[in-house]
DNA sequence: CGCCAGCTTGAGGACTCTCAACGTAAGTGG
DNA sequence: CCACTTACGTTGAGAGTCCTCAAGCTGGCG
């Protein structure tokens, strides 16, 4: 799916964009696939992970109905995975950061159920499932850990199900604000200074709002003091204000 | 979980109550676990499914924050699961009919993330999860089903979150009479002649409307003539539009 | 410089919620 | 047997949040 680069690149292991690297030096070992892994284990895993080229902006992962194929980690940069439905309508269905693992909705029906789509330059990795399944029948802790990645976005969806049919936009935008940043401490980066990858309409489309509203909602936390933001860049002033926003009943 | 009963039942193989059976005999095992799996496979499934007696209504089958044990599979009747947010508010995440499975999102982090209670008097089959992943690494066609089957629960529920967040009240409602009918016709029952298992208040919970706003939908599709309602009991009358409705853009 | 995409801000309207009253059925106790 | 209670559902009127439509702003790029 990704097309792996002829030639190794130059030796700069601390680039992310550098394909040369492996699983056991990734500094997103510690929250990515191998997580769960032994030390030999990893050693297999990182057998069966393709890197590529960077994507660039706009680029596509894969599409929806696409043969699925592969699942894949983001190492980094940022995606953006959407649907289509029937009535041709997009849902995006999640964004995913660097450690994160996404194309898991292909493995129902062989076909992925969303598209996915670079949102800034991206270096991904990718892993063929059919090797992910063998490696699963050999280590346990392989099988049980892909079994909880699964469950957890079931858990995950849930939860934003009761966001967008409980919570007012307010609520919605406070708590994609709260999970970004957590994201962001998880990866070592400030938890503050955050640099929003996906456009308003991207918000808008995740939480179930218009762009006007999620402009709007912006300028009253900003007007609140809560916020700073300047396009994509934001600064978060008060984290707790927002967790206690993004956590209210209705 | 369920306590298993002492004594066998009596011996009528035709109750979707009775204990005494086993997955190669179900006649749900066409759209149940069994599906993916040999006949010789079945049998060493058989062997770890554990037959409760029949629960009540308001029966619960786990709650959210239990330690994860099991997933169970409904054999008769109807169950419903639902997760309280921190505010306090009840979200309705599902319903289950019989051949459904459910629990699944407890893998995730070894709790149940959920509640389940029985909407009327229901059959279960509970699989201890252990053994599931024991199966699983001996045979991969279950390993293959069970990735399956929780991909298609993300993939259900990220359809749900399109439903709930772009979607009108008609069009919410129309769905899940579709899909209630679509399921039921799965089980060779009636796809129009439908007994819905649930409250007004859980179908509001579920599609994030109100229990007044679904009266309502209810009550003006009855007057279209696309259906009849009398309490639980739902004729209906033209299943064609409800689809064009519930597949309807924004 | 002009154009375009992305974003912001305002005014009015629509859909659904809230509040409230009423209806129906089932269960309880006198 | 009937009055009472309770749970559940229906219907109406008014209010609120968010959407729609519209105009204007900013920055990047040909």
């Amino acid at each position: 799916m990704i097309a792996v680069s002829e030639h190794n690149a130059p030796s700069d292991k601390h680039c992310p964009h550098n394909a040369a690297i492996n699983c056991a030096s990734c500094r997103l070992s510690a929250i990515c696939l191998p997580l769960a892994l032994a030390q030999d284990e990893i050693v297999q895993l990182d057998e069966i992970v393709q890197r590529g080229r960077p994507l660039q902006k706009g680029q596509h992962l894969y599409r929806e109905n696409d043969n699925f194929t592969s699942v894949f980690a983001v190492r980094s940069g940022a995606v953006k995975a959407y649907s289509m439905s029937d009535s041709g309508e997009e849902q995006v269905t999640g964004f995913y950061l660097p450690g994160e693992i996404l194309g898991m909705d292909g493995i129902g029906h062989n076909r992925y159920a969303s598209s996915a789509v670079a949102m800034e330059v991206s270096a991904i990795c990718e892993i063929p499932f059919a090797n992910i399944e063998d490696l699963s029948g050999k280590l346990p802790n392989m099988q049980k850990h892909f079994f909880k990645l699964l469950s957890q976005e079931i858990v995950e969806d849930q939860r934003h199900i009761t966001l967008v049919s409980k919570h007012t936009a307010e609520e919605r935008l406070a708590s994609l604000i709260v999970s970004i940043s957590a994201r962001n401490a998880r990866r070592n980066l400030s938890p503050l200074n955050i640099r929003l990858p996906m456009s308003r309409t991207d918000i808008g489309n995740f939480l179930g709002l218009t762009i006007e509203t999620v402009s709007r909602v912006f300028s009253r936390f900003a007007k609140q003091g809560l916020i700073e933001v300047d396009k994509k860049e934001l600064v978060v002033l008060d984290i707790d204000a927002l967790k206690t926003i993004a956590s209210l009943g209705h």
